[in-house]
This record gives C-alpha cells, structure tokens and sequence, in this order.
DNA sequence: TAGTGGTCTAGACCACTAT
DNA sequence: TAGTGGTCTAGACCACTAG
C-alpha cells in the first residue's frame, strides 16, 4: 500500500508519475504498467490525475497505451544524437582518451569569436587549445573559446580533463550544437602535431555548444581522417 | 461564433485543436492563444477537453503557458536536423541540383548490402549510381541500394529526379539516418568522375536511411571537399 | 463479461499576474 | 479585483480486447 505525501506542496499527479516510473524502472519493455482504475484505487485520487501522471509518461516515451488491452513500457526510443565530450566519444570507441593542454589564457574576444559567442568585441573569453590523444597516438587538435563571463573563476579553478563534466558541474551542460563538417588536407604545423605526413587527409570540424540557450563554446577541431570517423543520428523519432 | 461538428466521430478535443492550430497558423510567437475558458464559452465543452487540446500543442512546442498570464504562441523550436534530400541541401546552399545517372538496375543483395538493409542476401535490391552537380560542376558520386520489396516497380517508372520525393510519394519519406562521414582522398576513376586532381580531400558519408521503422535506402557517397561542407544539428530541444 | 484506455462533464480551489 | 493557467474531484458512456 503506497501513500501520497501531504503538505508538501508537490501535486499528486507528480507523485504519481514518480511511484510509476519508479516502478517500471529496469523494467522490459511489454512489461504492463499499472492500470488507470487501479492507481486510483490506489492513491484514492481521480482518473484525470492518475491520467495526467500517465500522459507526461507516454510524452516521454517510457510508456505506450493500447486501447482495451492496457498500458505497456515501450520500446526505447532511438537516441537522437546525444552530444557527446571528447572523452565520450573515444570510450563509445573503446579508446582512451588524452588530452594535453597547448595554451589556456584568458583573452579579449575578436570580432570573430565574439560574433559566435554572442558576446561583445572586447568581452573576456577563455582560449584553450588542445591536442587531444586516444590510446596514446594523437587524434585532434582543438581550439576552443568559451563565454568566461558563464564561467568565472574557470582558468584559476585548474583545468578540468573533461571540458563537458566541467560545464556539467555548473549547470552548463550542452544539450545542443550546430556542428560544420568538410574534408581538408593537414597543414604543415598540424601535421607535426598530429604525427601525420604533411598532405594527410583530417576532418576539420566547427562547432557552437549551447546550453541554457546560451553559447557556451565555439571550436575547430582537427581530427586525423585515418584514426577519426564522425558517427550522427539525423532526424526524428516517432 | 463556431459550432463543434457532432455525428463525425472527431473527438472533440481534436476539433478545439485543429481549431486553435488554424487561428494561429502564421501568428508571430508571443501572440496570445484563446484563453481555456473562452474557448470553454465558445464551444460550450469542458475546461478538461480544451486542456487536452491546448495540452497537445503545447506538446507539439507550438505553445507556450504562463501561469497568471495566459498561453502564447511559442517560439519556433530549433529544427533537429531535419532529413534534408541532395536536392534540398542544394537548394538550402543556392545551389542547382542536377542528377545523371550511372547506372540504375536489379541485383541480387550481397551479404553486406543484405545486412545493411535488413533483407536477405540474394533478395532483389535496387542498385542505383548517379553523378551529382551542382550549379553544372561535380558534386557528388552517390552508390545507393533501395530494398526492391518496399519499391515495386520503381525501375520500371522511369527514375525520378528525387529519390526522396519519390519515396514520399509513396509514404516512405525517411525521417531517420545513420551517417558515418570520414575525410579521405580520391581515388583514381572518382577523381576523373568528380574533375578533381587524384589525391583530392573528399568526404565520405555512408547513410542508412529508415522509414517507418524500415531500412529503405543505404548508400556511400563521396564529395569534393572543396565544395561541400556538412551541416548538422545535435542534440535535444527544450 | 470484465477490464482497459479514450472521451467528456460541471463544477471546485489555488497561486499568480495585471490593472 | 478580475482573469489566467495549475490542480483536482467523482462521476459517466464509449469502443475495444480478452477469456
């Protein structure tokens, strides 16, 4: 027998929700959730509330109702690209990922890089280049700015392995980026760095994070062609 | 002053929706929608049905409640790359799209192919080569493979000049991708195709492009990296 | 036939916003 | 103070599924 806290101030439907989702936790999906009736039953609360529990569930895509036979966990969706850190990517991969710092400072943004940011030319950003190892052999070579103004105190703090978890930790998280992809040739200094022949094939890539509706890095990155394949889900699930 | 079809068999929270959605189809966001009451007034329904109307547009990100105020028209989510064709990506770039085709006939699926598209080696496929340019100068060497069973009769209906427009004319428009890009160098017979000096940079994007939960198209395609440039997207929306 | 989700009613009280 | 959305009740009838 389960029992809705009161004076809380937290709504029922809420509560509701979370016994339901913690219930269905680790659960296989086909496994049928609880019925409406019986969770009125239940928390002695209406239909409507136990349906508004059940509806954000569904929107979520946790659960999937069937007319006349009841309601049932889903299949997962697919993952629409999830942004993933650098260290991240390489452990999908099975690598390990380095990272070797090239310069960290704080600077004044140029037009370029305010322009991208979304700051003002002048503004104080953070530039951070890096190469970037996986497995022990160079992989990429990064150049990126970040708003300091979102994050003070950032150079002083040491700098973090993972520049995501650091934003993480901060309610900075990217949950979006556009990202440009093109094929080029490594340039000479490029190719020292990345232990590659001078005319290698990489990856350049361009990117602007944003979390909290909010710029929060811009970068280019390097990555050699022969170590590096980008993977991207596109679209949307149903 | 609007009346509710009765007898149709459209739920009527369906209707209020639809209703609302026209109102304000080409409305500027921040334009206020109809408050739950009026529209209680004016279809004489309860304030639960337009709930659940209004519940779903605000779902769709098309609205947007504030408590004490009232519900607005939202502002346009950022479009999650959106599965855009060869044409469209051109178009999107002012570019015009052209298509000769290098070869167009029926196979029997390899293994590979066959794992790629979910079919059986030995099933018939669709194999279809074509040479893309844009604004007249080489763009693109495309090697798609269609599964045939979900095609009937495409060979046979004369190609058309958009794949995908093609498989929307028969509710197979993909909304889902899986791409892999990597940079590389042309090879030999690409570089004559694409009119590139051989050693070349050129990315290749393989994509595995599903609808309605069915694979209907993999192909590997190559472009000159001097010309094209990738776009995406990443990530969820709020 | 019993149980399920889908739809719908006619109210109610609350916190909050704007005037 | 009037209006808004947020929450909630205690029922109801329907079409559908399953035993």
């Amino acid at each position: 027998m389960e029992g809705l806290m009161t004076g809380t101030g937290v709504p029922k439907h809420v509560q509701v929700r979370e016994y339901v989702r913690g219930l269905l936790r680790d659960a296989e999906p086909g496994t049928a959730a609880p019925s409406e009736r019986e969770l009125v039953h239940q928390f002695h609360v209406a239909r409507m509330t136990v349906r508004q529990a059940m509806d954000a569930l569904v929107g979520e895509g946790l659960l999937e109702r069937i007319p006349g036979r009841g309601t049932f966990v889903a299949q997962p969706r697919r993952d629409v690209g999830r942004l993933l850190s650098y260290s991240e990517e390489m452990a999908a991969r099975g690598l390990l990922a380095e990272s070797q710092t090239l310069l960290a400072r704080r600077e004044q943004a140029g037009p370029g890089v305010a322009r991208a940011l979304g700051v003002t030319p002048g503004d104080a950003v953070i530039h951070w280049k890096r190469l970037r190892r996986a497995d022990g052999l160079p992989m990429c070579l990064e150049d990126a700015y970040l708003n300091e103004v979102l994050l003070p105190g950032f150079l002083q703090s040491g700098m973090p392995t993972s520049l995501y978890d650091a934003l993480d930790s901060r309610g900075l998280r990217p949950t979006w980026a556009e990202d440009s992809i093109a094929a080029d040739i490594a340039g000479q200094q490029e190719a020292e760095l990345l232990e590659v022949a001078q005319g290698s094939p990489v990856l350049r890539q361009s990117r602007r994070a944003i979390a909290e509706e909010k710029v929060v890095e811009v970068s280019r990155s390097v990555y050699r062609a022969d170590r590096f394949t980008w993977w991207v889900q596109l679209g949307e699930d149903h």
